[in-house]
DNA sequence: GCGATTAATGAATCTAGATTAGATTCAAAA
DNA sequence: TTTTGAATCTAATCTAGATTCATTAATCGC
C-alpha cells in the first residue's frame, strides 16, 4: 500500500517500477528538505537518499527546481487535503470551536508525523524563490481560506471573543503550528501532548468564556 | 545617535568612518537577510545595498559566513536585550501575566519594527548552517530561559490554566511570534493591532479564567 | 534469446558566486 | 610636495554544485 519508510505518506501504490523510483526521489527530496532546509539541500543528498547518482534524477525531473517545486506542491495539497478530510468526517452539528480544534490536530499530525512533504512546506515556504512560491499560491490560498472560514463561522455564532482581529488571530495560530517542526522532536515529547496544549491554547485564546 | 534608515536600529554612533562603513555593511546584510532569506542572500546584494563592490566587504569581514554570523549574533542579542529592558522597566508588582503580555509586545516590536537584525534571526534561524547555529546557541538559550521563567512564574501564582504543558505552550507562543515576519506587512495592518490580538490570544490562551 | 525501449551511470561541462590579487584613489601626516 | 596607509576598485581565480552527454546495464515484449 505504500513505498516509504515514513509511516503514512499516503501515496497510491505506483503502477510501474519507474513510477516507484520517481516517488522514491520525491520522498527523498521531501525528507531532505524537511531536515536540512532549502538552502542546504543538495541534489546529491537527495540522490543518495534515494539510492541513485545525481544524474539519474534528471531522468524523472527537468531540474532541481522542478523537483523541489513538486515536493512543495504535494506537501501543500496534502496538508490541505488531510485537514479537509478530517473536517469533512466530523458530525454536521460539531460546534465551530470543536472544528477548529480538529483542524489544529489534523494540521499538527500531518506536519509532525504523517508527511515529510507537509513538513517541507512549513519549514521552507518562507525561503522559496518567487518562482516556486508562485506555483503554490493557489493551493496555499485555498488553505488559508479554509481557516478563514473556520474562524469566521466561529465568530458568527459568538464563539470568538470580541476584540480579536480574525485575520491576525488566524495568522498567529497558523504561525504557532507552522513553527512546530523547528522545535518538536518525536523522541522527547508525545505528539498528543503537543496537540492537547495547542488545542487548549487556541480554544481559550480565541473563545468566549 | 544613529546611522541607519530603519527607525531605531540602536547602534552607537560609530567612532570612525571605517566603522561606519562596517556598520553599513552589517545593516545591509541584516536587511537583505530579513527580506530575501538566507539562501537568496548574495554577497553582491549586500554590497550593492551598502554602496560597495563585493570585494570591499572582505576588508571588514573574513567571509560571507562570518558576516552573516555576526548579523545573527547581533539580532539574537538585540531581541533578547530589548525584551529584557522592557521587562526590567515594569513596576515590581506587575502581575506575571501582564509581564508576559509586555514581553509579547516587546518581541513583536523589535521583530517587526525596530530591527532588521531581529527579523533576520527569526526568519532564518531554522536555515542556518550548523556552524553559525552553534554560535547563537548560548544567547538563544538565554532568551528561551527568559520565557521559561516568565511562564513558570505565572504558573506558580496560579495564573496559568491546568493541563497546559509549559514547554509546549512556550514554543507555540514563540512560534506564533516568530512567524509574524512571514505575513505581517506594515502597509496593510497596524502593528498595535497585531500586538493587541497576540496579547489577547496569549492571555486567554494560557490564563486561568 | 533478441532487438528495442527504459533506467541509470561516470566522466565532462557549465555557471553562479565567493574569494583573492594587485592596482588605484585619496585624505592626512610629514 | 612627498609619503603613507586606509579604503576601495577591477579583473582574475577557484569551487561547489547543477546539468549534459555518450555509454552501459537492465527490462520487456515477442
Amino acid at each position: 500500500m505504500d513505498t516509504t519508510s515514513n509511516g503514512a505518506e499516503g501515496a497510491v501504490v505506483p503502477a510501474t517500477k519507474a513510477a516507484a523510483t520517481r516517488d522514491r526521489i520525491l520522498a527523498a527530496a521531501a525528507r531532505t528538505l524537511s531536515l536540512k532546509g532549502y538552502s542546504a539541500t543538495r541534489l546529491a543528498d537527495i540522490a543518495e537518499l534515494a539510492g541513485l547518482r545525481p544524474p539519474a534524477v534528471y531522468y524523472y525531473f527537468a531540474s532541481r527546481e522542478e523537483l523541489i517545486a513538486e515536493v512543495m506542491a504535494v506537501g501543500q495539497s496534502r496538508l490541505r487535503e488531510h485537514v479537509e478530510t478530517v473536517l469533512a468526517a466530523l458530525p454536521h452539528d460539531t460546534p465551530p470551536m470543536d472544528r477548529i480544534c480538529a483542524a489544529v490536530e489534523a494540521h499538527l499530525r500531518v506536519e509532525l508525523d504523517l508527511s515529510d512533504f507537509a513538513t517541507a512546506v512549513s519549514r521552507n515556504s518562507g525561503q522559496l524563490p518567487e518562482d516556486i512560491r508562485a506555483r503554490l499560491r493557489e493551493d496555499s490560498a485555498a488553505y488559508f481560506e479554509l481557516w478563514r472560514d473556520l474562524l469566521a463561522t466561529a465568530k458568527a455564532v459568538g464563539a470568538v471573543r470580541a476584540g480579536i482581529d480574525l485575520r491576525v488571530a488566524r495568522m498567529l495560530v497558523m504561525g504557532a503550528l507552522n513553527w512546530t517542526p523547528e522545535w518538536w522532536n518525536p523522541r522527547q515529547g508525545s505528539l498528543t501532548g503537543v496537540i492537547r496544549t495547542a488545542q487548549s491554547l487556541v480554544r481559550h485564546g480565541l473563545g468566549a468564556p
